[in-house]
DNA sequence: AAATCTATTGCATAATGCGTAAAAAATGAG
DNA sequence: CTCATTTTTTACGCATTATGCAATAGATTT
């Protein structure tokens, strides 16, 4: 009776499954905006907390998870930093362009930020504030939307179709269901279009409608494939600075295509 | 004969083995400085190939690693970015100081360094240049040594003793083997001393000895329990600027005080 | 102080990961 | 182009290991 050797368990991705569901756990755990306790983290990742408990026995040994105090409550730890730090450095247009992110900030007057594609969609890797006072509350590691936000529009024109479906579909589905944004109402046909205009244009920008106040211009370092490595967004408050030809917009392309031939010339293997 | 119910293989965490397993295996990957092939990776973390290859088919579903190009190597993929940027906010003071870093840098001239107590040692998590030309190549990741970095030298002196000691012992014996050092052969009572003197100053320097030319201050942002959450690390060329008395240092640790009680005064639970 | 919720540990069972080994694919030499 | 060699991927039965359930211990609230 037992003939069927597919995995029964629905997440089949012909590994470990003690890791998918240990996969699972701790990215519920990230999710999580902090300290959660055992039982609420069990919810979440949907199963009996006895389990999770194990699983983050093996966690806290490896140092990946912390428990918080004496509240019990558990949280990411060091190593996961490390990890995430390591991967960071891989893509290593972060540490390049370090030094030249200030630059763009001080030549434009614009808080800059550097985003790169993840599972979540754009997640916000990097940022240098502006000097003036605009308030943007973006932290490392903010997901941004697809379509109305710059950088995810970015993502959105120079990323392969099938790595973006999801999100997009996702999206989609929101702003139907939320007539308020009418004025936001894309489908199908206006997301192509969209896409064109933005590839022909090399960059893509959001007015006040998304963020009251604020606007933004994004374009993306290429590599050697045409696609989008990461996102560099500058946002700030004066609509008359995004103009396609003016001086930020320029300079902001200037330095991604810079950015796009140093990724692309060491990257020859 | 089989009444030994305790693990029988090295690694008992009390938790689950494969997940064991797996986060040696991604730590592995993670100290790899780039792709490396299935059968280097299994060397590495002394796994057979086989063995490695069902736990990274997990890894890749879940997005935490990426087969780069067709080569088929490995590499850390976006999931492993998102869990350490997501780790990196939980510990807030990396976004709370993210506005007073580069006060502190543009108040002193030198360039600063923001660093956690990592797996592996002092990791650095943050850095602001100074605009001086300071050749400083020092990425996001990098791990510093405990007794001849001034960052180090923080966790040595505000870290509990278990926390540290095998890394410690570590980098001991590798100064005992490294004639060539011989002004900074450190024993064990050395180190005691030098514990103390750091403890008393409140603060930690080091002068052109260990990087030539290079000068280093460096001070703690302590949480409720005295312990070192992370340290604040100056860089520069003039070894005036680290004397005690000096603006340098007591604007450092100024800053680091006032980041402790912040700190401090919202973690109460 | 009682009660409720949460965290942690123990145990029997069967499902799962492991080693061995072979197939398939890639690489390199002649 | 063909063969030889290395590397990657798949297959399978056995034994170890993760699991669900349940009991205990601890914490927090009424």
């Amino acid at each position: 009776m037992s003939d069927k050797r597919e995995n029964m368990a629905g997440s089949v991705s012909g590994g470990i499954q003690s890791v998918d569901v240990a996969l699972r756990l701790v990215g519920e755990l990230a999710q999580c905006g902090g300290p959660v306790t055992l039982s609420e983290l069990a919810r979440r990742a949907e199963m009996p907390p006895s389990k999770a408990h194990r699983y983050l026995a093996s966690f806290i040994a490896a140092g990946l998870v912390v428990q918080a105090g004496r509240s019990g409550k558990y949280d990411l730890g060091p190593a996961a930093m490390e990890i995430g730090l390591a991967a960071l450095a891989r893509h290593d247009f972060v540490n390049r362009s370090a030094d030249a992110l200030p630059e763009l900030r001080d030549a434009t007057g614009m808080t800059v930020l550097l985003s790169v594609w993840g599972t979540e969609g754009a997640t916000v890797v990097r940022w240098e504030r502006a000097p003036a006072p605009v308030i943007t509350s973006m932290g490392l590691g903010t997901t941004l939307p697809l379509l109305t936000s710059a950088s995810g529009r970015i993502f959105l024109a120079w990323s392969p179709p099938g790595a973006i479906g999801g999100h997009l579909e996702k999206e989609l589905a929101l702003t139907r269901s939320n007539p308020t944004q009418s004025h936001l109402d894309y489908d199908v046909e206006n997301v192509k279009a969209l896409r064109e205009r933005i590839r022909e244009a090399g960059f893509a920008t959001v007015d006040g409608r998304f963020i009251p106040g604020l606007v933004a211009v994004a374009a993306p370092v290429l590599d050697w494939q045409g696609e989008a490595q990461c996102a560099i967004t500058l946002i700030g408050t004066d609509p008359a600075a995004i103009r396609p030809d003016g001086k930020v917009v320029s300079k902001l392309l200037e330095f991604c295509h810079g950015q796009s031939v140093a990724l692309q010339t060491q990257a020859t293997g």
